[in-house]
Order: structure tokens, then C-alpha cells, then sequence
DNA sequence: TTTAGCACTCATTAATCAGGAGTGCTAACA
DNA sequence: TGTTAGCACTCCTGATTAATGAGTGCTAAA
């Protein structure tokens, strides 16, 4: 379809445009050094890229610009994978070296790295609390009226949740019922937890626990597990260095976009496995139509927990990018695995 | 020092420059109601209050716009209070109906109805832990090595943390730690946890608890409590509307200043009790030259745990912000310390 | 097939100009 | 003596024009 020469224009042109960030002509590719054919040539070559719809102009004599189809063509076909500096790995490394304490901040430090590195703005998705499993159920009263319950998971993950608890039961019935949950609720999901207590195990309320109605519907509320899994940004502004965004209502944009969070929560949870890049409107969100955004998955042992990713301009370095956060994510879940798995 | 007239034409001017953000000249001031002399006149007196240093052109020929001086002594004097609208009201009474479950979700949400309110940026100091009073302590073991520490606050405040719990204590000594720990700290500020720990409390150990010592470490790292109380932001693009954010290089610098959190963290802490206006360079932080924060505090009984605040352009509507910032405070106050105290 | 040459397009920048809002000053007025 | 009308002057704003230059497409020659 495209002959090796085409492919080598349209790779120079887009390399050329992601540092640049202005329109290549024919006579500035000319003097590049792997080029060595003249301007008018090129641009017949262009000619013919443009009718592919690869490139395109901004106006009638304008250089050429990269069109969407055309990223998504590099990405596909031309990335040529970056080097990662030394100092730039030892900066994922510092990451893992400190003592580990939860699990939120690794994954919080990891954005800010990870924007740092790429001067990129950073999504992180924290892990998915919702897929954890229960490990251990506990129960404190606090006054008369009010107990907190302490939901710990297999991945680390601790949450507290304050309940009312009714004057009449006995302290007795609260170390039978956490028994009762501890037993049978070991190993579920949090997001089955609710469903499991409406089934069975109202089943064995009824039997062993006096009185067991108000508080039962307590617990129900403490177990119905919202997915409050967090998203964390990092280098919120960086994307403000580009200069694609100088412009007021551009900024506004995507600062919108990014303040409310549901956009970036939802737009990462749909992402498959792997690494994922979503050029411009692939995003399928219109105030995204100038931005991409590059995601990656992280696990720990065989649980899929969480998502990095970076947003930057449409004319993001794709390579360093994706170099990046492939490596971020490996080490994420090689460290997060042998911690908690 | 200044005669009536003055004073009145000063109030048109900034409330005039307030609302419409356009320099204003003699002429536009004289058609306003309310001023019955010459455009003339009002030049004369105009020079007279350009002299005092309240008021100030932007060119030769231009009309006037108040000075950092003048928006000081129009807080200071000319301020008449708005009034509340009744839609209004119902927005900041509806933050208090719902049943409140978490402190700190009301102080969140009470940022997002300030920011809705007034279109400025709303920034919420949360309850400064610190403060409060242990009310509770608990710790649950949840494998062979580690265990969370539960303390619960006098204000409701509910922390965890997790510790590695050396295998050699025998959970009779945990208990035993425990009781000692609620018997003897219950009431005590959290940030004097530690000193009390070390003080009189290890003494106790050395008595009662077998193998004290290193897990006596673990308890000393979980009671040294890091004041970690939060910043919450409410609408934090609302400052992008104003027209003196219009400048690229303006709205990055404030976005950066919202984005580095300790800024407002340690201006939000040294602001004084009640209502209190800061304006321009009275911040004392150069990217706040163009803008004003206006702060309140909010107490819990008699223990004062946050503020709230506003920041909006040095052109804000301090009447309305204030009239806003005061009710909102008044009522979290009102409402807290009816559930806390 | 490649390339030199040329006419043409269009963005960018600077320069010029007209219109208008506003000021300060002076002199007349109540 | 305080107030106001009149006037010359300043400076911002927006529109228009012109020059420059980067780049293109096309044609014809190598």
C-alpha cells in the first residue's frame, strides 16, 4: 500500500511534529539526515499521504500536520520503542525501595512519578476494592449507640465504616455474629458480601442471634460496598505546557474534564488489559478530541486491581510513553504481588 | 479626612468595578442613581480619591479602578451585607439534613455549595485531628504478623493503621495493652500521644506486659500521629470564569498554587478566628497578587477544628462572600456540635 | 523517475488610521 | 466658593492595509 519510502516521510514528518509541534514542509525534511531526496519529491510523496488522509494541511500552503488516522498508523506500525534513562529508572526504582506502609500511597507516589518522567499529565486508578476478597471481619463499639466496623481484604486494603447499634443487643451477640461473618464470609468478594449476608446468612441470624433485626440492617449497610475506588492525578498542569494549550478555552477544557473525576473513572475502568492508547476521538469524549490517552494495567498475583495511565496532547510522545509506563506497570505489580499475594 | 460624597462616589466606583470589571468613568458614574452632580464634579473628586491612594487609572485617559487600598478600606467601611437569597438558604440547609454519617463528607460537600454559591474557588480546611481527644483505642489482629490499630476521636473521627505484631505477644498481652492504653489516654489530644506513651505509660509496660519491647515500637510509631487534616477544594475551575483569569500565563499560575496543596494548607492555618479578609499582596505570596482569600473558622463546641474559605479575583463580591462564608460557618458550628460535642 | 523553476496561497506581523471614552484644566455660573 | 460646561489632549481598540515568507502544486526539463 504505502512504499518504504512513504512510510519514512510520514514517520519524519510525525517524529518531527511530536517535538516540534509545528507543520513539517517539504524543504525542512529535505535537510533532514535520512532524507536524501529533494523537496519536490517529497512533496509529491506528501500528496499522495494526504490522499491516504495520514497527514493534512492547515491550510492550503501550509506544512503538513499529522492526522488522526496518521498517529494512529505510528503508533501501530512506526513506534520504535524509547530507552529509558538511567536516571529515569532510578526514579521508578526509589519508588519500590522505601518500606512499603499502604497500598494507596505506592499507587499515589506512582502517578507523580510517572508525570515527572513524561511531563505528561498522570491518571491513576487505585486497585478495585470492589474485587477483593474479605480476609477479616471486625466489630467496635464505640458508645452506647454507635460501633465501627473493620473491613480488612486480601490485597492489604483496610476500611472502617461507623454504624448505629441498637442499645438491645447483647456484647455477646456482636462476638457471635463476627464470628458467624468472619466464618462464612472469609474469601468473598466485597462486592458479594451484601448479596451473600441477604442469602444464607439471615438464614443463621434468625437462629443464633436474639433480636437480630435493626441490626442486621445495619450490617447490611456496612457490607454494601461501594466501589469508592480512588483515582489519583499527578502533574495536573504539565498538560498546560504544551502548546497546543495556550489557548483560554482549550485549558478550560480539559481542566473541566479533569475535575470532574467520573469522566477519567469511567473512561479507565472500560480499558482492557495491557497497554491502550486512545488517540483523540477514539476517546469517544468530544472535549477529548485533541488529547490521547495512553493506559496500562496493574495486578497483584492473577487480580487485574488497577489502571496508570498519562494524558497529553494528541502530539504526545507516544514511544517514551509507552516505554514508561510499561515498565512502571511491571514493577507495580512485580512489588505489589510479592507484597500481598 | 473624607467628605461624604466621597465616600459615596469610592462605594459606586468599586461596587460598579465589582460587578462589571471595566474601569468607570465620570461620565457612566453620574447617569448611575444616586449621584446627582456633574460628571465634572465627580472628576474632581475622583482626582481627590486618587490622591489618598484609593482608587487608580490604568492609563492617562482611563476611567477608574479601586486600588489594593481602596478594596481594603471598602472592607473595612463601606461593606453593606447581602442578603441571602431563599434558594440559597435551602442549598446550605440541605447539607445538613441528610443524615450526616462522616464529619469529614459535610465538610467536603459544604466546599462544593460554598464554590456553587458565590462562583469563587471554596477551599475547606478539614477538622484538624490533632486536636481532638482519643475517645477510643482498639487493636485487631489480622494474621500472624501484623494487626490494625483503631482510634476513635471525641469529634467522631475514626483512623486506622496498620503494624506488624511481633509473634512472641500472646493476645492476653494485647488485651492487657489495650485496657491500659483506653484506661490511661482516653481524653488526651492525639498529638500528645506519643510524649504520653513514652512517658508515663511505658513505665506501665515494663510492669504488666511481657516482651514489651519491640512491640512497645509499634505502638509508639502508631500513636505519633502526623497532622494530616485535608484540603478540600469546591469548584476549582470557577476562577477560570472570572474575566481577569483570561491570560494564560494567570490561569497557570493559579492552578499551579491550588495544585501544590501547602500552599492554602499553611495560609489556611495561620488565619486568625471569625472572618478575615485577606486581599491582593496582603497574602503575602506573589501569585496571589491578583487575588483574595476570604476565611472563616468552624468549631466543635468550644474546640475550634477548621475554616473555610473563599478565593476568588481581587475584583470579588466581598459582600456577598462574606454574607455567604459567615452563615455557612455559623450553621457547620451549630450543626457539628450538636453531633460531636 | 526525479528535480528545478515558477506562480500562487495564506498566515503572520507591523504600520497606519479613525472612533470613542475618558481626563485635566479653564472659565463661567449660581 | 462650590459646581459645571466646554475643550484640547491622551490613549485604547478595532479595522484596514501592506510586506514578508514559508509552503504548495504544477509544468517541463534532466
Amino acid at each position: 500500500m504505502l512504499t518504504e519510502r512513504q512510510l519514512l516521510i510520514l514517520q519524519v514528518i510525525i517524529d518531527d511534529f511530536i517535538r516540534s509541534a509545528q507543520p513539517v514542509g517539504s524543504r525542512a525534511l529535505a535537510k533532514k539526515r535520512g532524507i536524501n531526496f529533494s523537496p519536490a519529491t517529497i512533496r509529491n510523496e506528501m500528496a499522495d499521504l494526504e490522499e491516504h488522509g495520514l497527514i493534512e494541511k492547515t491550510h492550503t500552503s501550509s506544512g503538513r500536520v499529522p492526522s488522526e488516522k496518521g498517529y494512529r498508523f505510528y503508533v501501530d506500525h512506526l513506534l520504535s520503542p524509547e530507552k529509558i534513562e538511567q536516571h529515569e529508572l532510578n526514579m521508578i526504582n526509589e519508588l519500590f525501595e522505601e518500606s512499603i506502609v499502604e497500598l494507596e500511597q505506592v499507587v499515589q507516589n506512582s502517578a507523580k512519578v510517572l508525570s515527572e518522567l513524561t511531563e505528561y499529565t498522570a491518571i491513576v486508578l487505585g486497585p478495585t476494592v470492589e474485587d477483593n476478597r474479605l480476609s477479616k471481619f471486625q466489630i467496635i463499639p464505640i458508645n452506647d449507640e454507635s460501633a465501627v466496623a473493620i473491613i480488612v481484604t486480601n490485597t492489604g486494603h483496610i476500611e472502617h465504616k461507623l454504624f448505629t447499634l441498637p442499645k438491645s443487643i447483647h456484647p455477646s451477640e456482636v462476638e457471635k455474629t463476627v464470628n458467624i461473618l468472619n466464618e462464612r464470609l472469609r474469601g468473598v468478594p466485597l462486592s458479594e458480601l451484601h448479596s451473600k449476608l441477604m442469602g444464607e446468612i439471615i438464614l443463621l441470624f434468625k437462629e443464633h442471634v436474639n433480636n437480630y433485626e435493626s441490626f442486621f440492617q445495619s450490617l447490611a449497610s456496612v457490607l454494601n460496598i461501594s466501589s469508592n475506588d480512588k483515582l489519583y492525578y499527578g502533574g495536573k498542569i504539565n498538560i498546560l505546557k504544551q502548546p497546543e494549550f495556550q489557548d483560554v478555552e482549550k485549558i478550560k477544557d480539559v481542566m473541566k474534564l479533569m475535575e470532574e473525576e467520573n469522566n477519567f473513572y469511567h473512561l479507565l475502568r472500560k480499558t482492557p488489559i495491557g497497554i491502550h492508547v486512545k488517540i483523540g476521538t477514539e476517546n469517544k469524549v468530544p472535549e477529548m478530541e485533541d488529547l490521547s490517552l495512553i493506559s496500562a494495567t496493574y495486578n497483584i498475583g492473577e487480580e487485574q486491581v488497577g489502571k496508570i495511565a498519562i494524558l497529553g496532547p494528541k502530539r504526545m510522545n507516544y514511544s517514551k510513553a509507552i516505554s514508561v509506563l510499561n515498565l512502571l506497570s511491571k514493577n507495580l505489580t512485580f512489588t505489589l504481588s510479592n507484597l500481598y499475594d
